[in-house]
DNA sequence: ATATTGTGAGCGAACATTCACACACGAAGG
DNA sequence: CCTTCGTGTGTGAATGTTCGCTCACAATAT
């Protein structure tokens, strides 16, 4: 198996996703789930033992996909600056095509309730920010990215700048061109921070 | 009276603040609400109508609060690049002061259910959003300001970074100096956006 | 035959809200 | 000066709903 999930548990997880990307967290239900998925409730603990392990698979699936595109874009052997115009590329390119996931991934709040839930939440914001302020470092020593700025505040910068596109693309109820946008707000970027 | 509520109303407000900040979202109940004042629940509904009024009324105290920052650093008749330092730190201050007040206004997912509430979320983004566009216009106009970058895209970088510093500091129950580290992040900004 | 998955009824808790009732207090009227 | 009355506020019990979850039982699949 290649998930540490079975399918049934895999397709739970992914109407999960859907039911929260709807109408928001509330919508997250036993009932509606079940209901969804064609099964009774008491059915869902079958696969799951409790509503927060669900919420814990949500997490792991985001996880391990953008441990897949990182490690994706360590590979092709560009210069840091196009990496991180790819990074950016590739994260919007992946909410316009999952939307559900995009409104799961940043209402934090919804996890904080859960340790669990919460550290992995923080978790994978470390791996991001960490990632980003490699690549950065690396064009500040090719000569590519401004090194009169702080490796951790640029990347610091260029975080908040992803999450606030998608999150305005989200309350909008995905009625722009997210990748179009993200291309815009990408070369302005860019353009601050080359050398 | 100052405000369109009375004093036992901003009471309410307030606490339900307070309480939003604590343990997130789900800790706002009425039962919580009420054991806080020292009154029982169903005085609760002798000052708001239902609990959708008071989120309403907590968004409204903030949505003042901002038009009474943003109408004074109007008046400070300092420098564009000035203004929006002082808009930063100012923000960083509030929130230092108030942290309940920024967990609250940041979960714009709990608001998604009432037409009322998002629309309300949607304005404050939108009052803010337009204002730090005004400065940067004013800014490169005064050749304060790097003209080579869109005003638009400029002040929405701005926006993303303030709202993740505030989130993370949020999310990290608050342990670090936003002030301090919000000082940090402006200087970095400052030196990308600069002429 | 045994393990996995689904069913249906039901449980206890939490939730927002309603309602009949009680109390306090200032204004009005005799 | 006392009574009366309305208004604003608090009380305690109750309602209906939704929630996550359990359990005895049945069907299905290997």
């Amino acid at each position: 198996m290649l998930s540490q999930y079975t399918k049934r548990q895999q397709e739970i997880i992914n109407i999960a996703i859907e039911l929260m990307a709807r109408k928001g967290v509330q919508e997250l239900t036993i009932k509606n789930l079940s209901q969804k998925i064609g099964i009774v409730e008491s059915a869902i603990y079958r696969h799951f033992k409790s509503k927060q392990d669900i919420l814990l698979g949500i997490l792991n699936i985001f996880k391990e996909n953008k441990e897949d595109i990182f490690s994706a874009i360590e590979k092709a052997a560009d210069s840091p600056l196009s990496q991180l115009r790819i990074l950016f590329t590739k994260r919007f390119e992946y909410f316009s095509n999952n939307p559900a996931v995009a409104s799961v991934i940043f209402s934090e709040d919804f996890f904080r309730n859960d340790k669990r839930l919460s550290q992995m939440v923080y978790d994978i914001m470390q791996i991001n920010q960490s990632i980003i302020i490699d690549i950065v470092k690396k064009g500040q020593l090719a000569g590519e990215i401004r090194n009169d700025l702080q490796a951790k505040q640029l990347s610091f910068i260029l975080s908040g700048a992803l999450r606030l596109i998608v999150t305005q693309w989200r309350l909008s109820e995905f009625d722009f061109d997210l990748v179009a946008e993200g291309r815009n707000v990408w070369q302005t970027l860019e353009k601050m921070i080359k050398k």
